[in-house]
DNA sequence: ACCTCGCGAGAGCAGTGCTCTCGAAACGGA
DNA sequence: TCCGTTTCGAGAGCACTGCTCTCGCGAGGT
């Protein structure tokens, strides 16, 4: 028993490492990851590292993983440490909170919302974590609404678009607006659209001030969901 | 004179060829194009494509400026389609041509707007045509503004956000209003964010009526821009 | 007719993901 | 404590990649 522990302790810590070192290649490198370079970065021939990941997708899938996690974390905790009913400050954290991190760890951001790997597919144990960022923000307008600080758009929706977000809506917030979520939605959006921009350099030379630009950018979105 | 011409055009053709099955292979192999399979569709050998372009990244450079411009072409015509005067029109013209182009050619588009290549700087040839589409949009605004159907919004914005504006107003619309400027901005942004988000399947089993979605949150901005 | 120059072929180098085999070491039960 | 099983790392090897270099052919221009 204990023995057994033991061998599955180090291979664990082996995992660990590995991982750990392939962030590290991928925050130089870039996103062509290199299993042969890690490898030789631990002593170890390339064919060792099999032992632990079935292949190379499976190493990024991984990563993949703990990124979402990662990017999970810092969004929740930036959206926790404001006062509940500060609706536009929790906004306002919580999008800064995702670039920060996203800015921090460019090539796992762009992992995770960069153009997707030709043969890989993503599991299906990813959309869990992938949509903490979205239901965090989307907690801020439950909470708006709840407690009466936020009130929905008074409009026609199509009714595919009607639809298709009383379902969306159905499985974290049943009940919540559909005008609403489609605010919410277009904030996110423009959040990832935001981030993505900044850091596949597309503001160079052309937007200076990053930190104002973006807090005003979030601020008019804040505006059109009604954010007080 | 006509021999050097001859050659030339020959020269021309096999460029032309290279970049035709190298599109092709881009299509239907995704981002990691091969060298050495394009020669090989070709009948030739890997290392002649090197006759006419010295290294892949130069080749992949060729492709993304003709996706550029490519893409300008389809956003320029679609806007030019429809009554001046009709702004709102204009804009979901536009949108929808940016969308289309990018669903009919999804490895080109990530090309341009997916996470950059490791090693991969672009070149400054790219800015040019990489701006005509964030143009097109915000000519809708600048016309809107000339002929009295669209007013800036009256607002104050922070000063390093408004002299950034200012300045990239100042290159091809001197005037411009700048909180109108960071509307327009965020539409841009947006869409940019729209697109993405359903190309790299960020919408899969959320959203079934894509169209319908999309042209809701293209709407949407355009309130926020203000557009009759 | 000669000679230059562009072009394609081929070999080769360093690197990649991945497979397979082999020997050693560690583990667990008798 | 001994012995079979399991686990692991090393090494060779395969097919592939981008890229360089050399060689020989044939068309172009003088």
């Amino acid at each position: 028993m204990v023995a057994h522990s033991l061998r599955a302790r180090v291979r664990a810590g082996m995992i660990d490492e590995i991982k750990a070192v392939a962030r590290r290649h991928l925050a130089t490198d870039g996103a062509n990851l290199s299993l042969r370079a890690v490898a030789r970065d631990m002593g170890m021939v390339s064919s060792a590292i099999y032992r632990y990941f079935p292949s190379r997708d499976d190493l990024l899938t991984a990563l993949i993983l703990e990124a979402y996690d990662a990017l999970g974390d810092a969004v929740e905790a930036a959206d926790a440490a404001v006062d509940r009913a500060d609706l536009r400050g929790r906004w306002h954290a919580t999008c800064r909170a995702a670039r920060s991190w996203a800015l921090a760890h460019p090539a796992e951001y762009a992992l995770l919302y960069g153009s997707p790997v030709p043969g890989y597919a993503a599991p299906d144990d990813t959309v869990a974590p992938a949509s903490r960022p979205p239901l965090a923000l989307v907690g801020i307008l439950r909470d708006g609404l709840a407690d009466g600080r936020l009130s929905p758009p008074d409009e026609e929706l199509p009714e595919p678009v009607r639809a298709d977000l009383a379902e969306l809506a159905a499985g974290f917030s049943p009940g919540l607006p559909e005008p609403l979520l489609a605010r919410g939605l277009a904030g996110w959006t423009q959040l990832f659209g935001l981030i993505s921009f900044e850091l596949f350099g597309r503001l160079n030379g052309v937007i200076p001030h990053r930190d104002e630009h973006f807090d005003h950018q979030t601020a008019l979105m804040a505006d059109l969901i009604g954010l007080p």
